[in-house]
RNA sequence: CGCGGCGUGGAGCAGUGGUAGCUCGCCAGGCUCAUAACCUGGAGGUCGUAGGUUCAAAUCCUGCCGCCGCAACCA
């Protein structure tokens, strides 16, 4: 056991060829709730984002735009970091491959790898396309012709490039699946990758590009730069201090999980450990491969991938600003499964933010307040030092213990219904049945035990909420003065209720004894 | 036989051997504190298909049909 428990956590380095969507804001989402989840458990966490940017494509998407390749980086870092700002995503670090900090411990780093005899130098030899200048894989030829430039006849072409000699982990590779069956997430992906190797084998991979001038150069041999892979994924150790500052880096890693794309479990579940143990570094513990997100064609019902050429690409700030971080926060995390794929649509959208944040969880809030604030002047006597009674079908230890259990394991969709059908449908139910409003005119005690009855779910809602809808949760919390700070509340203050040194009053600003509503009705 | 996933009431999903369940939608009723919100009840499924194993299969096995991903500006 560690003494202090501490949690670093990543997202896939990103592209900054063009500006996020909603796919990429899915996974920051999912990792965010992991990391908000984590601090709330007393957890200290580091949470490493970043953009990939010594690639040619964004060399050449900068030079299309008449800009310094340096400058238009960094204005795509400002832009990315705008919408994770403004998605609420709570990152410790955000790196940028041009940094010279990256470059710096990026070139020790493969210097390491060099000097320990894991990177050797040979020919790349294969097909070239002389429209592209690059090389192309039989998969791209399949016809024989380069499917951009057809016109051209691809030549057989060889050029000296440094190779890192991946086969040679293959074995210790499926021998550390074998011994961490948690190393990938979830099970699917780790059978895929699994299967991929025992099957296809790993290949050396060629590290180098020649004569870019954007890049990192190869420490021993200046004529190459490092190929973007292998530099990327450095991100995740150069960010948190690899060649720079050691005891930082000594305390962070490894790393505890590496959120990534699904397309991408290869590079994360065999490259990088690989790399690493050719560095003589441990391999990070978790990676979870979560799914897609897909855009639903309101005519046709049909489900595409989003992409320019579609012209179906939804920005995160589209939905942002037409309703809330909080919106779309709830939307994805409650109806795309992170483990597996999901789906995205404005009519499906609205559904669901009606039912579950305006019908249900506003509902319940403002009608508690309305019912406290007009026949008790929003002060509930008496209930200083009380503990509420246990409503009907609304157990909140086993309900924590199974948010718990379904946050950790990234299952957030059903931590979610979790919540509102073991706490806010039984509080609702509760409501309807003692029927307060009635009770207050023949007995007034009465009626005001319901509603301190009633208090005790929405308070654990609040704190079972707070990863996922950070800034709501604390509104409706802090509407009330419960006992425990909104910055120190727990998973465990939910599952127990605790009793207050003064009578339980509101707290929210009203107006004409109603709160405003927190998540108005779409439609 | 490249690898993998999926096919459950109108829509979206849960359910890995033992009376088919949830959300939305729809119909009827109740309530009126609340954001025309809330509560109760109902209609609607031979769980893609054909076989097999079993006392018992949506759930295990096999064949077939259909859809999708892994290779392309794209997470």
């Amino acid at each position: 056991m560690p003494d202090r428990r501490r949690w670093f956590q990543t997202t896939a380095i990103v592209y900054p060829n063009s500006r996020p969507h909603i796919g990429t804001a899915f996974e920051k989402l999912g990792a965010d709730v992991q990391g908000r989840y984590r601090r709330m458990e007393g957890y200290e966490v580091f949470f490493l984002m970043g953009n990939d940017e010594n690639t040619v494509k964004v060399s050449k998407r900068a030079a299309e735009l008449g800009l310094e390749v340096q400058a238009y980086c960094d204005d795509m870092a400002k832009q990315f970091r705008q919408v994770w700002d403004a998605l609420d995503i709570q990152y410790d670090t955000f790196v940028q491959t041009s940094e010279p900090r990256h470059h710096r411990c990026a070139q020790k780093f493969i210097q390491q790898v060099y000097d320990n005899g894991y990177i050797r130098k040979d020919a790349y030899e294969g097909w070239y396309c002389d429209g592209c200048e690059a090389f192309k894989s039989e998969r791209e030829l399949a016809g024989g012709k380069c499917p951009l430039h057809a016109n051209l006849e691809p030549v057989r072409r060889s050029e000296p490039c440094y190779f890192f000699e991946l086969s040679k982990f293959q074995d210790w590779l499926l021998e550390y699946y074998d011994e961490n069956p948690e190393f990938i997430q979830p099970e699917s992906r780790r059978n895929e990758i699994i299967q991929l190797i025992k099957t296809e084998g790993l290949q050396d991979v060629n590290i180098t590009r020649r004569g870019e001038d954007w890049g990192i150069r190869l420490p021993f041999d200046p004529e190459f730069t490092i190929y973007v892979w292998f530099d990327a994924l450095l991100t995740y150790i150069t960010g948190i201090g690899y060649g720079a500052d050691e005891a930082e880096f000594a305390k962070w890693w490894p790393c505890d999980m590496h959120f990534i794309g699904k397309d991408i479990t290869r590079f994360h579940c065999a490259l990088w450990p690989a790399m690493l143990k050719a560095a003589g570094i441990a391999p990070p513990r978790r990676v979870f491969g979560h799914g897609f997100v897909y855009k639903k064609n309101e005519e046709t019902g049909v489900l595409e991938r989003f992409s320019k050429s579609l012209g179906n690409v939804v920005e995160p700030m589209e939905i942002v600003t037409k309703f809330s971080s909080e919106a779309f926060r709830y939307y994805f995390l409650r109806e795309c499964p992170f483990p597996s794929d999901g789906e995205f649509g404005w009519a499906r959208f609205a559904e669901v933010f009606n039912a579950d944040l305006a019908n249900n969880l506003g509902n319940l809030y403002s009608r508690v307040v309305t019912l406290v604030t007009k026949n008790y002047d929003g002060v509930l006597d008496g209930t200083a030092g009380q503990k509420p009674r246990a409503i009907e079908g609304c157990t909140l230890p086993t309900t924590v213990d199974s948010v718990r259990a379904h946050i950790e394991a990234c299952r957030y969709n059903q931590a979610l219904e979790a919540i509102w059908r073991q706490v806010l449908d039984p509080a609702n139910q509760y409501a309807d049945k003692q029927a307060p409003w009635k009770l207050v005119k023949t007995d007034k005690d009465a009626a005001k035990a319901v509603l301190f009855d009633l208090l005790e779910p929405l308070r654990a809602t609040c704190i079972l909420l707070k990863p996922f809808l950070p800034r709501s949760a604390e509104t409706i919390y802090t509407s009330f003065n419960f006992a425990t700070p909104w910055a120190d509340v727990s998973f465990a203050d939910a599952a127990e209720a605790q009793p207050l040194n003064e009578d339980l009053r509101v707290l929210a600003q009203l107006d004409a004894g109603k709160v405003k509503p927190l998540f108005p009705r779409i439609g």
